[in-house]
DNA sequence: TGACATTTGTTCGGCCACGAACTATCAATA
DNA sequence: TATTGATAGTTCGTGGCCGAACAAATGTCA
Protein backbone atom coordinates (compact mmCIF):
# COMPACT_ATOMS: atom_id res chain seq x y z
CA UNK A 1 0.00 0.00 0.00
CA UNK A 2 2.63 2.48 1.31
CA UNK A 3 4.69 3.13 -1.63
CA UNK A 4 8.21 3.88 -1.70
CA UNK A 5 8.68 7.75 -1.32
CA UNK A 6 9.48 9.00 -4.73
CA UNK A 7 10.01 12.85 -6.25
CA UNK A 8 6.04 12.56 -7.13
CA UNK A 9 5.71 13.08 -3.64
CA UNK A 10 6.59 15.86 -1.95
CA UNK A 11 7.51 17.67 -5.18
CA UNK A 12 4.68 16.80 -6.75
CA UNK A 13 2.35 18.26 -3.97
CA UNK A 14 4.58 21.52 -4.16
CA UNK A 15 3.82 21.92 -7.80
CA UNK A 16 0.07 21.59 -6.79
CA UNK A 17 -0.29 24.05 -4.64
CA UNK A 18 1.62 26.31 -7.06
CA UNK A 19 -0.95 25.30 -9.66
CA UNK A 20 -3.85 25.63 -7.34
CA UNK A 21 -2.28 29.21 -6.51
CA UNK A 22 -1.96 30.44 -9.90
CA UNK A 23 -5.83 29.28 -10.84
CA UNK A 24 -6.66 31.15 -7.60
CA UNK A 25 -5.52 34.43 -9.12
CA UNK A 26 -6.34 33.94 -12.52
CA UNK A 27 -10.42 33.71 -11.39
CA UNK A 28 -9.61 36.54 -8.83
CA UNK A 29 -7.84 38.77 -11.94
CA UNK A 30 -10.98 37.56 -14.36
CA UNK A 31 -13.63 38.77 -11.08
CA UNK A 32 -12.22 41.80 -11.15
CA UNK A 33 -12.40 42.67 -14.86
CA UNK A 34 -8.16 42.40 -15.66
CA UNK A 35 -7.43 41.11 -18.28
CA UNK A 36 -4.05 40.71 -20.08
CA UNK A 37 -1.98 39.64 -16.86
CA UNK A 38 -0.61 36.02 -15.71
CA UNK A 39 0.59 34.95 -12.58
CA UNK A 40 3.68 34.91 -13.55
CA UNK A 41 3.81 38.78 -14.19
CA UNK A 42 2.84 39.42 -10.53
CA UNK A 43 6.77 39.68 -9.44
CA UNK A 44 7.23 42.06 -12.05
CA UNK A 45 3.83 44.19 -11.16
CA UNK A 46 5.15 43.90 -7.68
CA UNK A 47 8.84 45.00 -8.13
CA UNK A 48 7.14 48.47 -10.53
CA UNK A 49 4.33 49.17 -7.58
CA UNK A 50 7.26 50.20 -5.30
CA UNK A 51 9.52 51.91 -7.90
CA UNK A 52 9.06 55.96 -7.75
CA UNK A 53 11.02 55.91 -11.39
CA UNK A 54 11.53 53.76 -14.42
CA UNK A 55 13.60 51.16 -13.96
CA UNK A 56 15.54 49.36 -16.37
CA UNK A 57 15.05 45.91 -17.90
CA UNK A 58 18.35 44.79 -16.04
CA UNK A 59 16.94 45.84 -12.41
CA UNK A 60 13.90 43.91 -13.14
CA UNK A 61 15.61 40.84 -14.39
CA UNK A 62 17.50 40.49 -11.01
CA UNK A 63 14.25 41.04 -8.58
CA UNK A 64 12.40 38.69 -10.75
CA UNK A 65 14.76 36.10 -10.79
CA UNK A 66 14.20 35.11 -14.38
CA UNK A 67 16.73 35.19 -17.73
CA UNK A 68 17.02 38.32 -19.61
CA UNK A 69 14.75 37.31 -22.69
CA UNK A 70 12.08 35.91 -20.78
CA UNK A 71 11.38 39.30 -19.19
CA UNK A 72 11.85 40.84 -22.37
CA UNK A 73 8.90 39.00 -23.26
CA UNK A 74 6.65 39.66 -20.22
CA UNK A 75 7.24 43.80 -20.42
CA UNK A 76 6.39 43.36 -23.83
CA UNK A 77 3.13 41.34 -22.94
CA UNK A 78 2.35 43.94 -20.41
CA UNK A 79 3.46 46.73 -22.60
CA UNK A 80 1.24 45.21 -25.52
CA UNK A 81 -1.63 45.01 -22.79
CA UNK A 82 -1.07 48.80 -21.95
CA UNK A 83 -0.31 48.40 -17.97
CA UNK A 84 3.78 49.45 -18.70
CA UNK A 85 5.69 51.68 -21.46
CA UNK A 86 9.20 51.60 -22.50
CA UNK A 87 12.01 53.84 -23.62
CA UNK A 88 15.61 54.34 -24.17
CA UNK A 89 17.45 55.54 -21.33
CA UNK A 90 18.95 59.34 -22.35
CA UNK A 91 22.01 58.59 -20.33
CA UNK A 92 22.98 55.57 -21.40
CA UNK A 93 21.55 54.23 -25.03
CA UNK A 94 21.96 50.99 -24.09
CA UNK A 95 19.45 50.37 -21.38
CA UNK A 96 15.22 50.39 -22.32
CA UNK A 97 13.89 51.85 -19.00
CA UNK A 98 10.25 51.08 -17.58
CA UNK A 99 7.13 52.40 -15.97
CA UNK A 100 3.69 51.63 -14.98
CA UNK A 101 1.37 53.37 -17.25
CA UNK A 102 -2.10 54.78 -15.65
CA UNK A 103 -3.47 52.02 -16.27
CA UNK A 104 -0.77 50.11 -15.17
CA UNK A 105 -0.87 52.11 -11.56
CA UNK A 106 -4.48 51.67 -11.78
CA UNK A 107 -4.52 48.10 -10.60
CA UNK A 108 -2.08 48.16 -7.82
CA UNK A 109 -5.62 48.19 -5.00
CA UNK A 110 -6.87 44.97 -6.77
CA UNK A 111 -3.28 43.43 -7.21
CA UNK A 112 -2.63 43.63 -3.19
CA UNK A 113 -6.26 42.76 -2.27
CA UNK A 114 -5.96 39.66 -4.25
CA UNK A 115 -2.51 39.07 -2.81
CA UNK A 116 -4.46 39.30 0.81
CA UNK A 117 -7.13 36.68 -0.21
CA UNK A 118 -4.58 34.34 -1.45
CA UNK A 119 -2.83 34.40 1.76
CA UNK A 120 -5.70 34.07 4.22
CA UNK A 121 -6.85 31.15 1.81
CA UNK A 122 -3.88 29.59 1.63
CA UNK A 123 -2.68 29.33 5.22
CA UNK A 124 -6.47 29.01 6.23
CA UNK A 125 -6.94 28.83 10.15
CA UNK A 126 -3.17 27.61 10.17
CA UNK A 127 -1.48 29.81 13.35
CA UNK A 128 1.77 31.89 13.18
CA UNK A 129 3.83 29.78 14.84
CA UNK A 130 3.08 26.85 12.57
CA UNK A 131 3.02 29.16 9.79
CA UNK A 132 6.30 30.48 10.21
CA UNK A 133 8.20 27.09 11.21
CA UNK A 134 6.48 26.07 7.73
CA UNK A 135 8.44 28.77 6.36
CA UNK A 136 11.43 28.09 7.80
CA UNK A 137 11.35 24.54 6.96
CA UNK A 138 10.40 25.64 3.33
CA UNK A 139 13.57 27.68 3.32
CA UNK A 140 15.37 24.89 4.97
CA UNK A 141 14.76 22.67 1.90
CA UNK A 142 15.97 25.50 -0.78
CA UNK A 143 18.97 26.05 1.21
CA UNK A 144 19.85 21.87 0.76
CA UNK A 145 19.08 22.33 -2.86
CA UNK A 146 21.48 25.15 -3.15
CA UNK A 147 24.12 23.72 -1.08
CA UNK A 148 27.13 21.82 -3.58
CA UNK B 1 12.09 47.09 7.76
CA UNK B 2 9.87 43.88 7.90
CA UNK B 3 7.63 44.09 4.82
CA UNK B 4 3.91 43.62 4.59
CA UNK B 5 3.75 39.37 4.07
CA UNK B 6 2.97 39.03 0.18
CA UNK B 7 2.32 36.40 -2.14
CA UNK B 8 5.71 37.25 -3.00
CA UNK B 9 7.15 35.17 0.07
CA UNK B 10 5.77 31.88 0.58
CA UNK B 11 4.95 30.90 -3.06
CA UNK B 12 7.79 32.57 -4.37
CA UNK B 13 10.04 30.04 -1.99
CA UNK B 14 7.78 27.42 -3.36
CA UNK B 15 8.02 28.25 -6.57
CA UNK B 16 12.16 28.38 -6.39
CA UNK B 17 12.05 25.40 -4.53
CA UNK B 18 10.66 23.77 -7.64
CA UNK B 19 13.15 25.66 -9.73
CA UNK B 20 15.94 24.52 -8.28
CA UNK B 21 14.60 20.83 -7.98
CA UNK B 22 14.12 20.69 -11.50
CA UNK B 23 18.26 22.24 -12.09
CA UNK B 24 19.31 19.30 -10.39
CA UNK B 25 17.19 16.92 -12.04
CA UNK B 26 18.61 17.80 -15.50
CA UNK B 27 22.34 18.19 -13.96
CA UNK B 28 21.62 14.46 -13.11
CA UNK B 29 20.16 13.28 -16.23
CA UNK B 30 23.07 15.15 -18.07
CA UNK B 31 25.68 12.93 -15.92
CA UNK B 32 24.11 10.58 -16.66
CA UNK B 33 23.93 10.38 -20.80
CA UNK B 34 20.44 10.97 -20.80
CA UNK B 35 19.07 13.48 -23.42
CA UNK B 36 16.12 14.67 -24.69
CA UNK B 37 14.23 14.62 -21.12
CA UNK B 38 12.98 17.17 -19.07
CA UNK B 39 11.83 16.91 -15.35
CA UNK B 40 8.54 17.60 -16.47
CA UNK B 41 8.86 14.13 -18.06
CA UNK B 42 9.08 12.72 -15.27
CA UNK B 43 5.43 12.11 -14.20
CA UNK B 44 4.96 10.02 -17.44
CA UNK B 45 7.62 8.15 -17.18
CA UNK B 46 7.29 7.39 -13.97
CA UNK B 47 3.49 6.08 -14.58
CA UNK B 48 5.02 4.24 -17.50
CA UNK B 49 7.32 2.49 -15.45
CA UNK B 50 5.21 1.04 -13.61
CA UNK B 51 2.89 -0.54 -16.72
CA UNK B 52 2.83 -3.81 -17.98
CA UNK B 53 0.68 -3.02 -21.02
CA UNK B 54 0.31 -0.23 -23.52
CA UNK B 55 -2.05 2.73 -22.26
CA UNK B 56 -4.49 5.36 -23.72
CA UNK B 57 -3.19 8.80 -23.92
CA UNK B 58 -6.26 9.18 -21.74
CA UNK B 59 -4.67 7.48 -18.53
CA UNK B 60 -1.84 9.85 -18.71
CA UNK B 61 -3.44 12.83 -19.21
CA UNK B 62 -5.33 12.21 -15.71
CA UNK B 63 -2.52 10.52 -13.81
CA UNK B 64 0.13 13.67 -14.93
CA UNK B 65 -3.12 15.94 -14.34
CA UNK B 66 -2.00 18.03 -17.51
CA UNK B 67 -4.16 18.79 -19.98
CA UNK B 68 -4.92 16.51 -23.37
CA UNK B 69 -2.50 18.77 -25.57
CA UNK B 70 0.13 18.96 -23.47
CA UNK B 71 0.45 15.22 -23.19
CA UNK B 72 -0.01 14.94 -26.57
CA UNK B 73 3.14 17.28 -27.17
CA UNK B 74 5.18 15.22 -24.15
CA UNK B 75 4.61 12.11 -25.55
CA UNK B 76 5.15 12.93 -29.00
CA UNK B 77 8.83 14.71 -27.65
CA UNK B 78 9.58 11.42 -25.68
CA UNK B 79 8.55 9.50 -29.21
CA UNK B 80 10.86 11.73 -30.94
CA UNK B 81 13.56 11.36 -28.32
CA UNK B 82 13.02 7.54 -28.71
CA UNK B 83 11.69 6.40 -25.32
CA UNK B 84 8.31 5.56 -26.30
CA UNK B 85 6.10 4.32 -29.30
CA UNK B 86 2.61 5.19 -30.15
CA UNK B 87 -0.25 3.32 -32.24
CA UNK B 88 -3.17 3.31 -32.95
CA UNK B 89 -5.49 0.60 -30.51
CA UNK B 90 -7.62 -2.39 -32.67
CA UNK B 91 -9.89 -2.37 -30.46
CA UNK B 92 -10.99 1.31 -30.37
CA UNK B 93 -9.82 3.61 -33.15
CA UNK B 94 -9.97 6.65 -31.07
CA UNK B 95 -7.17 5.94 -28.70
CA UNK B 96 -3.71 5.94 -29.48
CA UNK B 97 -1.62 3.98 -27.08
CA UNK B 98 1.27 4.32 -25.58
CA UNK B 99 4.18 2.04 -24.35
CA UNK B 100 8.09 2.44 -23.43
CA UNK B 101 10.69 1.37 -26.30
CA UNK B 102 13.44 -0.66 -25.14
CA UNK B 103 15.73 2.70 -25.02
CA UNK B 104 12.58 3.99 -22.44
CA UNK B 105 12.97 0.88 -20.07
CA UNK B 106 16.84 1.10 -20.11
CA UNK B 107 16.30 4.83 -18.34
CA UNK B 108 14.31 3.29 -15.28
CA UNK B 109 17.40 2.69 -13.14
CA UNK B 110 19.00 5.74 -13.53
CA UNK B 111 15.44 7.75 -13.20
CA UNK B 112 15.18 5.88 -9.86
CA UNK B 113 18.47 6.64 -8.65
CA UNK B 114 18.41 10.55 -9.03
CA UNK B 115 14.91 10.31 -7.84
CA UNK B 116 16.24 9.00 -4.36
CA UNK B 117 19.30 11.49 -4.22
CA UNK B 118 17.13 14.27 -5.12
CA UNK B 119 14.63 13.61 -2.02
CA UNK B 120 17.75 13.02 0.21
CA UNK B 121 19.45 16.31 -1.13
CA UNK B 122 16.14 17.90 -0.02
CA UNK B 123 15.44 16.87 3.02
CA UNK B 124 18.96 16.82 3.90
CA UNK B 125 19.20 15.67 7.96
CA UNK B 126 15.36 16.75 8.50
CA UNK B 127 14.68 14.21 11.24
CA UNK B 128 11.64 11.89 9.59
CA UNK B 129 8.81 13.27 12.01
CA UNK B 130 9.69 16.86 10.90
CA UNK B 131 9.06 15.55 7.14
CA UNK B 132 5.76 13.85 7.52
CA UNK B 133 4.67 16.55 9.48
CA UNK B 134 5.98 19.06 6.71
CA UNK B 135 4.00 17.20 3.99
CA UNK B 136 1.06 17.23 6.67
CA UNK B 137 1.17 20.81 6.30
CA UNK B 138 1.51 21.15 2.68
CA UNK B 139 -1.46 18.89 2.09
CA UNK B 140 -3.08 21.36 4.29
CA UNK B 141 -2.30 24.22 2.20
CA UNK B 142 -3.20 22.76 -0.84
CA UNK B 143 -6.63 21.75 0.63
CA UNK B 144 -6.87 25.07 2.03
CA UNK B 145 -6.15 25.85 -2.16
CA UNK B 146 -8.61 23.37 -3.07
CA UNK B 147 -11.82 24.47 -0.62
CA UNK B 148 -14.52 26.85 -2.13
C1' DT C 1 -30.17 2.69 -40.28
C1' DG C 2 -29.52 7.58 -40.05
C1' DA C 3 -29.06 11.81 -37.27
C1' DC C 4 -27.05 13.43 -33.25
C1' DA C 5 -24.14 13.29 -29.23
C1' DT C 6 -20.06 11.71 -26.81
C1' DT C 7 -15.39 10.41 -26.46
C1' DT C 8 -10.42 10.59 -27.82
C1' DG C 9 -6.65 12.99 -29.68
C1' DT C 10 -4.49 16.48 -32.48
C1' DT C 11 -3.74 21.16 -34.08
C1' DC C 12 -3.20 25.99 -33.39
C1' DG C 13 -2.24 30.30 -31.10
C1' DG C 14 -0.51 32.53 -27.03
C1' DC C 15 2.55 32.87 -23.16
C1' DC C 16 6.30 31.68 -19.93
C1' DA C 17 10.96 30.01 -19.67
C1' DC C 18 15.60 28.95 -21.04
C1' DG C 19 20.09 29.23 -23.65
C1' DA C 20 22.74 30.75 -27.49
C1' DA C 21 23.71 34.03 -30.82
C1' DC C 22 23.40 38.67 -32.11
C1' DT C 23 23.16 44.02 -32.07
C1' DA C 24 23.99 48.32 -30.13
C1' DT C 25 26.10 51.13 -26.93
C1' DC C 26 29.46 52.39 -23.66
C1' DA C 27 34.12 51.71 -21.30
C1' DA C 28 39.01 50.80 -21.14
C1' DT C 29 43.46 51.01 -22.90
C1' DA C 30 47.22 50.74 -25.83
C1' DT D 1 41.74 57.78 -31.31
C1' DA D 2 41.18 53.09 -32.80
C1' DT D 3 40.80 48.56 -31.10
C1' DT D 4 39.18 45.64 -27.85
C1' DG D 5 36.22 44.27 -24.22
C1' DA D 6 32.24 44.62 -21.23
C1' DT D 7 27.23 45.58 -20.71
C1' DA D 8 22.15 45.87 -21.92
C1' DG D 9 18.55 44.05 -24.61
C1' DT D 10 16.54 41.56 -28.39
C1' DT D 11 15.88 37.66 -31.44
C1' DC D 12 15.44 32.88 -32.36
C1' DG D 13 14.68 28.05 -31.56
C1' DT D 14 12.89 24.44 -28.36
C1' DG D 15 9.47 23.02 -25.30
C1' DG D 16 6.06 22.95 -21.39
C1' DC D 17 1.41 24.51 -20.58
C1' DC D 18 -3.26 26.08 -21.45
C1' DG D 19 -7.78 26.78 -23.92
C1' DA D 20 -10.44 26.63 -28.06
C1' DA D 21 -11.43 24.63 -32.26
C1' DC D 22 -11.31 20.64 -34.94
C1' DA D 23 -11.37 15.64 -36.88
C1' DA D 24 -12.19 10.88 -36.36
C1' DA D 25 -14.27 7.07 -34.26
C1' DT D 26 -17.73 5.24 -31.39
C1' DG D 27 -22.40 5.31 -28.92
C1' DT D 28 -27.20 6.26 -28.66
C1' DC D 29 -31.73 6.15 -30.03
C1' DA D 30 -35.64 7.08 -32.65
Amino acid sequence: MTEKPHINGIMAQIGRIREHAALFIEQELKRNEIHGILPAHGIVLFFLFQQQHPVAMKEIVEKAGRVKSTVTGMVNTLEHHGYVEKFQSPQDGRVMLVQLTEKGRSIRPAFEEISGRMLDKLYGGMPPADREKLVDQLTQLLQNLKGA
